[in-house]
DNA sequence: CCAACGTATCGTCATTTCGCGATATGGCAA
DNA sequence: TTGCCATATCGCGAAATGACGATACGTTGG
């Protein structure tokens, strides 16, 4: 379900230098995600490497669980946090790997068309 | 005007480490504006530096004039095209230095909460 | 000047998104 | 098992967005 192999996106492999390059699915998703202010203010609690429960990032954003919630699920689909889970509580990180290989991908699409 | 000076941004000048980098104003257009499948078809059309009016857009993306106007101008504001009018068509091209800057501003941000 | 053409803006409607409270799900302790 | 706690999902109303046609603006040509 989280298999991360669904890279393919629509990038091809390609070094190619004028190749045209569809913005794929997974960058779409990583766009949506942080084209939000409050989840860039839910992002920024994240910094330096810091692991937060849904709970607490309500709390610290200033918003309900359930909008905290389904934020994190949002910005999970985007690849741009991970998430595991301690005994009932979900704590919440930025997934560095899945940000780079986004920031990559939008990259090669700018490249393409730009 | 097209002066990138104004890339001030969030991003402070620091190439510090640990800095806490808040999402800029032009960034934040910048992610909307991609993030709409509409308009990253558009900008496909604007691949390998073409330049294309209004009219051109609408026709080829199956768009009406008034939304590829709408559009534009999102992406325009975006700093992700730019435009220079003819008489009274007016042209539209990838903006590359608005894109690259943008993408810089993106890397920092993501730098300083991942 | 006026007419014609391309573009931008406006008004409207359908769809989506956001935020919330309420409720369902799942895990731990007793 | 039961009860509790944290999280996820549901249902709703408010607000934002996307697309369109109609209209206003601006420029060129006659």
């Amino acid at each position: 379900m989280a298999d991360p192999a669904v890279q393919g996106c629509g990038v091809d492999a390609a070094g190619g230098s004028g190749e045209i390059v569809e913005i794929g699915e997974a960058t779409h998703e990583f766009l949506k995600a942080l084209a939000n202010p409050t989840r860039q203010q839910v992002m920024m609690l994240f910094a330096r490497g810091a692991e937060l429960s849904v709970g607490e990032v309500a709390e610290r954003a200033g918003i309900g669980q359930s909008t905290a919630s389904e934020h994190l699920a949002i910005l999970r689909r985007g690849r741009i946090v991970t998430s595991r889970r301690v005994g009932k509580v979900v704590y919440y990180r930025s997934d560095r790997e899945g940000s780079i290989a986004a920031l990559a991908d939008l990259q090669a699409y700018l490249r393409s068309c730009c």
